[in-house]
DNA sequence: ACTATATTTGACCAGTTTTGTCAAAACACA
DNA sequence: TGTGTTTTGACAAAACTGGTCAAATATAGT
């Protein structure tokens, strides 16, 4: 199973590239760049798009992939889960009206 | 389509009672609540279960709304909301082995 | 229109959480 | 050991949450 941290770290490393170098690219620091990596810290959407661009990674893809990790965050309570996404799913079908 | 706020409000006007009423049962300011009811703010999960237990509500029932509010709330981008469903329950069945 | 009561709104505060910065510690490896 | 990279943790700044209160607004009865 995929994850956002995941994503990005395989980008840099098949692109040979070090944190510092991706930091100055992006203006994000390095500690933090390494946090994304290991999941350790959500980035903001603004930070998701950087990333997508520089690697050339489909923002689609990414962005899905951070916004089901904060999602699955929401749902500690692993029991209700699947009863929350059904539920979610009728709410989304329902304002698309 | 049901929410939080519409259960919440309906039951207390099933059983008559003001807000200064629930309010003063529940120990939270009426304020917030009128705010809960009208779906302005997110109560805590702690008082998703005072509501329940005062109004007689199906705990499960009351916590999936909230929860799943909380979710539609996450997927401000609508158009990319399924494929993150999606991909929220492929983690979650993963998590759980 | 006036009163009385109920609800909603908005400004403000305090506490928490999130985000960013930095330097030291840990790691990898020649 | 020495050099370069990554990780960790302490700290501060900023953003977000949740609560309090009083004024504004709405509602109903007279």
């Amino acid at each position: 199973m995929s994850n956002f941290g995941d994503l990005i770290r395989i980008a840099r490393e098949e692109k040979g590239l070090f944190l510092r170098q991706v930091a100055a690219e992006l203006e994000i620091d390095q500690a933090i760049i390494s946090k994304f990596e290991r999941n350790e810290r959500k980035p903001t959407k603004e930070q998701v798009l950087k990333f997508a661009k520089f690697y050339k990674l489909d923002k689609e893809v990414l962005l899905v992939e951070w916004l089901s990790d904060k999602v699955v965050n929401d749902l500690q309570d692993e029991s209700l889960a699947d009863k929350v996404l059904k539920a979610a799913e009728q709410k989304i079908k329902f304002k698309r009206k």
